[in-house]
DNA sequence: ATGACAACTCGAAGTTGA
């Protein structure tokens, strides 16, 4: 069982990679960020054609999240809960029945946050709050949970080739990186992690200033497993390559195998 | 210090991103 998260930066602008990129990796479960289309222009006929059930939380211009997956699921939902005044499409999960049980994926674009002295550092933490009671709730499932997603934080200093460089960024700032924390210490592993304590293991490199040929990236691509989904952890790969097609994404996929029993 | 890139937008130059 393969379970993705990519950052896809528009899904009408990034369709013959995806296309591209689902041939390569057969992704059981993909989680998708920033499809930047609304729902009726999802396009989904190219996907389903590929053997895809898709489902997704769009909006227009900027943001939306999908779940693309191979069986379909029997439940979805969307957006996060705890604000009912929040419009932005960055929140999107799933149940499928497995013949071991249920499995929850969700797809997650956490805020930027960026500038930090603007309210939108404030709605990335308040959206931060929110996902940690989000999580807590899920956990007592004790169930197999996959949080995938662009978390937009960097955890640690190995998460960036020049971590000085993001010291007053949103992604780096220290509370940012605590509410990361104490999402995680609700009993979350963060898969890649979980595989190597390998430097260098970024899953974004900025368009500007020849980032990509300099390796300039950071790590804010990450997949968190309860422990019934962590107890299932095989494999973690980043599929670098992708970094460097025609019209990339400047985000890469991340994926994790997962064994079909515990 | 600024802008660099890129995608998107009822369609130019502004917004958003990280």
């Amino acid at each position: 069982m393969l379970i993705a998260t990519w950052n896809i930066n528009g899904v009408k602008a990034r369709l013959d990679a995806l296309l591209a990129w689902l041939d390569e990796r057969s992704p059981d479960i993909a989680c998708l960020q920033e499809i930047k289309s609304v729902d009726e222009n999802f396009p989904r006929q190219a996907i389903e054609e590929r053997g895809y059930h898709v489902e997704t939380h769009g909006q227009k211009g900027f943001n939306g999240v999908a779940l693309l997956s191979k069986m379909a699921p029997t439940a979805v939902d969307r957006g996060l809960p705890g604000d009912e005044t929040d419009e932005h499409a960055r929140y999107i999960e799933g149940v499928w029945e497995t013949d071991s049980g249920p499995l929850r994926v969700a797809s997650l674009y956490l805020p930027n946050g960026n500038p930090i002295d603007t309210p939108k550092f404030a709605y990335k933490l308040a959206w931060m709050e929110r996902l940690i009671a989000h999580a807590r709730a899920a956990l007592e499932r004790e169930e197999p949970l996959v949080l995938a997603g662009d978390y937009n934080v960097i955890p640690q200093r190995a998460d960036a080739a020049f971590p000085d460089n993001w010291l007053g960024d949103a992604l780096f700032q220290p509370e940012s990186r605590a509410a990361f924390r104490r999402l995680m210490n609700l009993g979350l592993t963060d898969a890649l992690r979980a595989s190597t304590d390998a430097d260098g293991t970024y899953t974004f490199w900025d368009y500007q200033a020849g980032a990509w040929q300099k390796n300039n990236g950071i790590r804010i691509d990450h997949l968190l497993l309860s422990p019934e989904a962590q107890e299932r952890l095989v494999s973690v790969g980043i599929d670098k390559h992708v970094r460097a097609w025609e019209k990339p994404s400047d985000h890469v996929p991340v994926v994790v195998e997962l064994a079909d029993q515990p």
